[in-house]
DNA sequence: ACTTACTCTACAGGGACAATATAGTTTGAA
DNA sequence: TTCAAACTATATTGTCCCTGTAGAGTAAGT
């Protein structure tokens, strides 16, 4: 289960790459659309800003806008950003590798080999899908680089 | 992340396919082995066993011992029992479903629509791979069928 | 009977999640 | 220049779940 926090994340990218580009958009004018509560997701936003992803303009006519083309925001970065490793066990993290302390040697851990496989699915579909591709309904991102 | 629970759960099955069948095992001997605190181990199995994978005997010479094949056991059934929905929005679960309370309509959203396919690619491995599979270590679960 | 092991319920400490509160800063406009 | 709208930042709160422990009870072999 990824967090309400990082849904709402996605969210408001999606509406951001929906703007057009250049405008500022209002944090409460997403918030409304999106069912987002306003101060929740100032923090979320801020957060988008820290790591690059956004920029905001302060002021009456503030607001915030994308910072870089939408296709170049995979899932999988704003996930992480938000709720930290994709990884379903810390040993297979790339970003935040942790060893488990019970298991006794890694290369033979049935559960983790399993697991390995589930990470990997996981992340093909996360890393290869941006925020572009989830507004285009029609291409299945699968679809994306072998039309490219 | 899987729960630690779950993790000790999937081990201790796994410690039980790998013994005689018939013969039960010690709670005491699997946590022992296999580095799980014993207590949470008893509440872990109990479970387990009110989910029909495993049986056991009382007695002194009692303990657990897998109740259907090895073969039949699969880690996304375990992981259910344990963590519950596989599935990373509620929204998706096959199980669990429950509608986003956020997001006017489920056909359009574009976030659902993407981690619909990360919920299929996860249950795809989740699903076909069994414990018996994760003993194997020469076959990946993608080959077994194929072979059989 | 006596020991060993399983069965069951309850509960406690810690941490993460979701959100709210509060205070402050910047900017454009009246 | 004053005001209000909007963003910035930090602190705090309540709830829930995860992990693990405690303890009393039950069953079965010897």
């Amino acid at each position: 289960m990824i967090s309400q926090k990082a849904k709402y994340a996605l969210r408001a990218l999606v509406a951001l790459a929906k703007q057009p580009p250049g405008k500022p958009t209002f944090i409460s004018e997403i918030a409304e659309t999106q069912s987002i509560p306003k101060k929740f997701l100032e923090q979320i936003l801020l957060d988008m800003k820290h790591h690059g992803l956004v920029a905001s303009r302060r002021g009456k006519a503030g607001g915030y806008g994308l910072l870089r083309p939408a296709d170049t925001i995979s899932f999988g970065e704003v996930l992480r950003i938000i709720d930290g490793p994709i990884a379903p066990l810390p040993c297979l993290s790339k970003i935040a590798y942790r060893r488990c302390e019970d298991c006794k040697e890694e290369a033979s851990c049935e559960v983790r080999r399993v697991f390995a496989q589930v990470a990997d699915a996981t992340r093909g579909v996360l890393d290869r899908t941006t925020i572009a591709d989830a507004l285009e309904a029609r291409l299945p991102p699968r679809l994306r680089d072998a039309v490219a």
